[in-house]
DNA sequence: CCAATGTCAGAGGAACTGACATCA
DNA sequence: CTGATGTCAGTTGCTCTGACATTG
């Protein structure tokens, strides 16, 4: 009936009675799920040999848009939060590791594609029903309202705080369908 | 109308129509809605002269609970989801720093107590009213029914996830108020 | 010339594991 | 003796910043 953070915020009712802690109600609710839902991911990854975090989100990420479209360092970046830089870091990880090919852009000499091998195809396809699996059976203890209202409710933050669809290039105007 | 996760999970249904993305909509939102936030308060705290993330976490755990109840390191790593080792390492910096004092526990000399010191309950007090301030902002899209339906449904997810409260001695029983 | 892309080196900050001394 | 506490050394891992060469 009460999370950690019930404990919490009645603690701060006798301490300070005076401070509106309805913010830090939610806030640190967020802040804690996702630690331990981090932690069950980064499990799963590590099950299929990806013991660096955020490997896996650099494949499925991929996996989901490919073979429609091709992904550039950059764009890849700015989908999983990351700077180009330390793109540049789990790629070069991903590519020893023979999952990814980073392949020239034929009509930019500035870019590249960043491609998935066949083996790196399979791990991503693997991986993603187990997490997909995963990730339904933390929140089962949500009914189908329940799971719409925490979206609907959620997406309202991360509209707040700026979480916006990056821009993504018209696939028929930019380069014509390989 | 729509944030980051609206246009992934529209690419999904069709690459893979076939998979159940129901718990990817919540996981992935609350995880990209920590990372918005951690960066808020990390700012916060920088502002205050606390450049290392989770300094600050640390002075407002203690800040709450003194002075009618002392916590110990091990106490306050379960709180903040960190092993006791890595507790050593905030205390030390913040001992370090002149913000909190160890003292022993005059009925277990295992055992040690962690309390602020004058400086660093300054630095709790004025941070703190800031860090509530920008957390009630964050969520301020949604009205009050919004604000408390979203505090329900992650209460519920954190109980699945075995967020509990850790458990704490009664005061008067285990040990005498001092 | 200016802007953008991708890469790299360097630096910094973080947290875990396992061993250890101490003490209930 | 067993178990718990707190600390430390060592290791691993992650990300950012700024500089750079390349190209549009």
């Amino acid at each position: 009936m009460a999370d950690h953070m019930d404990s919490i915020l009645e603690e701060w009712g006798h301490r300070r009675p005076d401070l509106d802690t309805s913010g830090l109600a939610v806030v640190a609710r967020v802040l804690r799920a996702a630690h331990h839902l981090q932690g069950t991911l980064d499990d799963i990854a590590a099950s299929y040999g990806l013991s660096h975090q955020g490997d896996l989100d650099v494949l499925t990420e991929i996996y989901r848009t490919s073979p429609e479209r091709d992904l550039t360092p950059t764009e890849l970046a700015g989908a999983l939060l990351l700077t180009a830089g330390g793109m540049t870091v789990r790629l070069h990880r991903l590519q020893d590791g023979g999952l990814i090919v980073r392949t020239p852009n034929p009509s930019d000499g500035r870019g590249v594609f960043v491609r998935l091998t066949p083996a790196g195809t399979e791990i991503a396809e693997h991986a993603l029903s187990t997490l997909l699996d995963a990730q339904v059976t933390s929140i089962q203890g949500l009914d189908d309202t329940e799971r719409t209202q925490l979206v609907g409710l959620l997406r309202k933050v991360l509209e707040d705080l700026g979480d916006v669809p990056a821009f993504r290039p018209p696939v028929s105007v930019t380069r014509g369908e390989t």
